[in-house]
DNA sequence: GAAAATAGACTTACGGCGTAAGATCGTGGC
DNA sequence: GCCACGATCTTACGCCGTAAGTCTATTTTC
């Protein structure tokens, strides 16, 4: 049994920002932000709790990091079609993003997206809807206003099986807020 | 110094309902929903920590009665005028209740508003737009997409003094904010 | 009035949290 | 052989919400 160090310990993989922010995502999307806590984070790993502080200074870093790898998976602009689908598109994107990670996205709805994919993603939006609308004041005040609207929408979707205050009598259930987004979407970009 | 008892102590006022929300409203206000907790609250009662549950079986319900207090100060509806002109003054209402307690806000954004106010709130803003829109299906998608546009908006506004994502360029501040919102509660109820 | 019941406030204690500070260990270069 | 250094672990502190039990003053009942 010779070179039984390797057979006989469990060879943990080596911890890497990577393996932390993937193992935080699991735990996250499993059991939701209020339960996400540096020692359960170090129990999925299978190291102390403390040991993450080697790559993150703080637990907000590690948040960081996670709303960054979020928003690098939306896809990049296809620079075709017009600036009004080019912004649905994206639209689309978004709350596709925060139903793919519902218990992340509070993280999401409530950072400061000055991250690099962060950026990144506000300025494409801020590109697009400046191409759609030429005059400047109207433009930034749009941006805003569809922010407002992507956030509400994607914040009560996500709010958990428990349906905010939003239900109104039947016309429940995903395929009415589906409709009921695109149309908003529509409200906001005709006019 | 006969009857010195009532003299002689600090006379503390006894601990009510209200005087527990009156204070946990001010600590919040003053500073932030993270830094509040029942300890602090206890503190600034003059009381210990646990002599609050004696009113509240636990924290969650005093939150309950926050977001329920903060309901009950939105005027009701006059019941003249249009109802586009009563919806817009709801809206207005609800943004200037998120602007009066911006560090208690994110508390209602988050909150399933069941209890009496929010039920209250709730069903006006439901009547309002069955009134606006005859028809059932599209007011209970605008009935959606207004939620989910107030609620957006109010979170951005109070998401402190870091500004949050939307900011774009010039055009910012507390006046533009106001345009904004304006542009786009005027765009989706035009739609 | 005395005794019993009750409500209001306090005390103690538990398990969990984020993380500061320092010790230890494994592996490379010299 | 040894040293340096990066990765990991250990211990400890001061917060948190709250369960469980206790003391005390008032009110109720006889």
């Amino acid at each position: 049994m010779a070179r039984n160090s390797a057979a006989a310990a469990p060879v943990r993989p080596p911890l890497t920002r990577e393996r932390i922010v993937a193992a935080a995502l699991a735990l996250i999307d499993r059991d939701g932000l209020g339960a996400f806590s540096v020692r359960g984070l170090g129990a999925s790993l299978g190291c102390e709790p403390m040991s993450v502080y080697h790559y993150f200074p703080a637990k907000a870093h590690l948040q960081d990091a996670l709303v960054d790898d979020a928003l690098a998976s939306i896809p990049t602009d296809p620079w075709d079609a017009d600036p009004f689908d080019r912004l649905r598109a994206l639209a689309r994107s978004y709350r596709a993003l925060a139903r793919r990670h519902p218990k992340l996205y509070p993280l999401i709805a409530a950072h400061r997206l000055d991250t690099p994919a962060g950026v990144r993603f506000t300025e494409q939006a801020l590109r697009l809807v400046h191409a759609a609308i030429p005059n400047d004041r109207l433009a930034a005040q749009y941006f805003r206003v569809l922010g407002y609207y992507l956030t509400g929408a994607a914040l009560d979707e996500t709010a958990g099986d428990a349906n905010g205050p939003l239900a109104a009598g039947r016309f429940e259930g995903p395929e009415w807020r589906e409709r009921a987004f695109e149309l908003g979407l529509d409200s906001l970009l005709d006019a």
